[in-house]
DNA sequence: AAGACGAAAGTGGTTGA
DNA sequence: TCAACAACTTTCGTCTT
């Protein structure tokens, strides 16, 4: 428990009862299921401190180190105000001088242009994960794939934003978080084709092994945006498991096999929602629900009582 | 009136010759 | 490179609540 926690209250109904979750990146109370702020921030260090000794060597000053920031947030910033730490006016001759040091800070932070492409590619990564409210492992995590494109020079020819796409999307999969390619393309406004394209590429390149999505972790998200309680989405999860032991999900959609379990799992639990409102979500098509939920009550011999 | 259901035709992506 | 193919979508009419 740290200060953060402490602070934190649901906004929907006030209590403190609240739960992360780190893989969609959001706060959620537990007990109304409001989804209290979508994007988490640690606050904390990076290391870990097992007792005083240790504490007192690693403690120091500075930012948690980062692969967001081109030199990992390594540097001091000299800022433009010409006036000391007590904000007096500087003499002309140190006004020169900080003026000097400003320069020659410029030039060795961001000097050549892979550098420059580097900085500027990582704040594009920054960005669109904003845009996306991707958790910091995500964005850490397409980071250091950037940087691995880079150093492989797999980017030649290719545009930034097209790259930083494609890298998010990669590290969406890895962390397993949930994000269509459609949704990620989209927060770096490029297109939902080129998007795949580098991302096809790039999986190649780096010989990357992306262990195929389960559908579990489409279910915690659905029940997210629609607001079903935790018991439901477990129902949702076991439905999952049988579906997986009977191998109906190969070559599905898992999207689709995920909102039809969440479906079936909202009847069950009598918290119903409309094919119509999960298809919404789930970015499929109410026929395809249908689908997957007549398989999946067929093959599992569903019995439900109404 | 809204949601659920299903048939039929269309679309984009993968596969195999 | 092209055609076949399965999954999925779109559209629309009908049935159920």
């Amino acid at each position: 428990m740290n200060d953060f926690d402490k602070v934190m209250r649901c906004s929907e109904c006030g209590s403190t009862d609240l739960v992360r979750d780190y893989e969609q990146g959001e706060i959620v109370c537990r007990n109304c299921g409001f989804v209290v702020s979508s994007i988490i921030v640690d606050r904390g260090p990076e290391w870990r401190a097992f007792d005083d000794e240790q504490k007192e060597k690693r403690t120091r000053v500075g930012a948690p180190l980062t692969w967001t920031i081109h030199d990992q947030g390594l540097s001091t910033i000299i800022d433009w105000h010409d006036s000391d730490a007590y904000g007096r006016k500087l003499s002309p001759m140190e006004r020169a001088r900080v003026y000097r040091l400003r320069k020659w800070q410029r030039r060795s932070k961001v000097s050549g242009a892979t550098e420059r492409n580097l900085a500027y590619a990582l704040a594009e990564l920054t960005k669109v994960a904003y845009k996306l409210s991707l958790p910091t492992n995500v964005l850490e995590t397409a980071s250091i794939m950037y940087r691995q494109i880079v150093r492989q020079r797999l980017i030649r020819g290719r545009s930034i934003q097209g790259v930083a796409a494609a890298s998010i999307y990669m590290a969406c999969r890895q962390c397993n978080v949930i994000r269509t390619l459609e949704e990620v393309s989209k927060a770096a406004s490029i297109s939902k084709k080129e998007g795949g394209r580098n991302y096809r590429f790039l999986m190649r390149g780096l010989s990357a092994k992306v262990p195929p999505l389960y559908p579990h972790s489409y279910v915690s998200k659905f029940v997210n945006q629609l607001g079903l309680s935790g018991a439901t989405e477990r129902i949702a999860s076991r439905i999952l498991d049988k579906a997986i032991e009977l191998k109906l999900t190969s070559g599905r959609g898992p999207a689709g096999i995920a909102a039809a379990a969440t479906y079936i799992a909202s009847l069950l639990m009598d918290e119903r929602r409309t094919q119509g409102e999960i298809a919404k979500g789930a970015k499929v098509t109410e026929v395809t629900i249908r689908n997957r939920y007549k398989e999946l009550t067929q093959k599992l011999n569903f019995k439900i009582n109404l």
